[in-house]
RNA sequence: GGAGAGGUGGCCGAGUGGUUGAAGGCGCACGCUUGGAAAGCGUGUUUACGGGAAACUGUAACGAGGGUUCGAAUCCCUCCCUCUCCGCCA
């Protein structure tokens, strides 16, 4: 959501960045809508003061013991303009409310423009690919043949589109999930936090998930409550409707949750393996900042997230997103892509965005220093990372000739273990 | 799920239809006082939106939404949340 001053002030700098992006504002209808918005709300107030006057006044006179019907009967009148008055400027509101709320955030200064994926940008590349001596398998290969994953049994059980780990599989998803915790909690200046996995539609609002992608989401059936398809969600809404204590700023929120997608629109893609899920889990870094600190900590977020695949000795690049594929509330995000030898690709393995005030403006959450003004804080959030991805990212970069994997140093302790063998047992 | 109690400003806590945006206290800020401090005294101390260069000013907000009324923190309805007891349960 925008900040409703800033955007009559710059709006047609705004619209020429919105553009960047790909999305067309009509500067006058904006102009129009706001114009009428203003005109019934400064009416309704002027009646409304001079309700409150002569209401005052009758008190008065009544308990002097004096006649009131005539004035009574007067503002009585002037209710009913009023209620009129009201339901428009109510009307107006919600429309301009809606409006606003549709438009995307406006990209941060550095971000590169352009169209699609196509147009972004690498700027940092971490290892080298592995040289192979035999043909490297993808990992809906690996995992069923080892039996330490299948997908059959879970279509039986739930559907397409999700996964059972067993043994040593389910194992390396828990110890990966410990791993990233520990990491980022001793190392990073993380609190660790356990959400709830289910959310009501004001907590997505805030967010930004919801009014425009809910069919991007999971709804439960007589309640108000949806499972969240990202810990971004529960974990950002913590502080909805806050005012934290600047001084005490950035605070940052680490938080392994399961995520919930329906995935809507993306059939056909990623079929195979557990790369797109309809759950999958995470381990998800959140940080709030004051408004002249939040490029700061995207850099140290995003640090955050590139030092748990440093530490698993998985190669990765990363791309700062164009303004044509940057997420509806970011502005500004990084995407770090894991090198994928059963796929020959770079694949997604985390995205960190600054959202700037974007959320912050949804949601309510303002900071406030001690020698300062209230201010709507900045909100950041990125994967740290999807758990999942890790996972196929371990099993296809360290197979081994003899179809079993071989685990990352960092991971050992966790495992009690040095490798998965063929027969999935831990070794 | 059943029964009951309750939700007021940064905090505690008054207030059951009229000059109450809200007494009183605490906290905090500034000033006076003091050799310095404490005490004391004084002043100030919410947010959003609109108008104004500013001083200032209008409207709204006492869990949320709706209703009654000339007028609602106060009366009525619906919902949410918290607490206590009972039931059930990982």
């Amino acid at each position: 959501m925008h900040d409703l001053a800033t955007f009559r002030a710059n709006l047609d700098a705004i619209a020429a960045r919105l553009a960047d992006r790909g999305f067309t504002l009509d500067v006058e209808d904006f102009r129009q809508l706001d114009a009428r918005r203003r005109a019934a709300l400064t009416e309704a107030e002027q009646l409304k003061a001079q309700r409150n006057s002569e209401s005052q006044e009758i008190g008065k006179l009544k308990k002097a013991g004096q006649d009131t019907a005539g004035l009574q009967a007067k503002v009585r009148a002037i209710g009913d303009r009023i209620a009129a008055l009201d339901e428009q400027v109510k009307t107006i509101d919600e429309e301009f409310r809606q409006h606003l709320a549709s438009i995307p955030n406006v990209p941060g200064e550095s971000v590169p423009a352009g169209r699609s994926a196509d147009d972004n940008v690498e700027i940092k590349k971490w290892g080298a690919p592995r040289e192979f001596a035999f043909e490297p398998k993808a990992h809906w290969d690996l995992g069923p043949r080892m039996g330490i994953l299948d997908f059959e049994r879970a279509a039986k059980v739930t559907g397409a589109r999700f996964a059972i780990y067993f043994g040593a599989g389910a194992k390396l998803e828990r110890a990966l999930i410990n791993f990233m915790l520990d990491l980022h909690t001793r190392e990073h200046g993380y609190t660790e936090v356990l959400p709830p996995f289910l959310v009501n539609s004001a907590s997505l609002f805030g967010t930004g998930q919801l009014p425009k992608f809910a069919d991007d989401l999971f709804k439960c059936e007589k309640f108000d409550f949806w499972l969240i398809p990202t810990a971004e969600v529960p974990v950002t809404n913590i502080h909805r409707d806050e005012t934290l204590d600047g001084d005490a700023l950035p605070l940052r929120y680490c938080a392994y949750t399961p995520c919930f997608r329906s995935e809507a629109g993306s059939y056909g893609r990623d079929v195979r393996g557990i790369i797109r899920q309809h759950q999958f889990q995470k381990v998800e870094l959140v940080n709030f900042t004051r408004p002249d600190q939040s490029y700061a900590e995207l850099e140290h977020l995003t640090e955050s997230a590139e030092a748990v695949l440093e530490k698993l000795g998985l190669p990765y690049r990363r791309v700062v997103l164009c303004t044509g594929d940057m997420g509806f509330s970011s502005a500004k995000t990084y995407d770090l892509e894991v090198w994928m030898p059963g796929q020959n690709a770079y694949r997604e393995i985390s995205s960190c965005s600054n959202f700037e005030a974007f959320q912050a403006r949804r949601a309510g959450i303002r900071a406030k220093s001690a020698k300062g003004k209230s201010e709507y804080a900045h909100t950041l959030n990125g994967s740290g990372l999807a758990v999942g991805r890790t996972w196929v990212a371990i099993v296809e970069n360290y197979q081994q000739a003899d179809g079993g994997v071989l685990l990352p140093e960092a991971l050992r302790p966790y495992l009690n273990a040095e490798s998965i063998g063929s027969d999935g047992q831990l070794r």
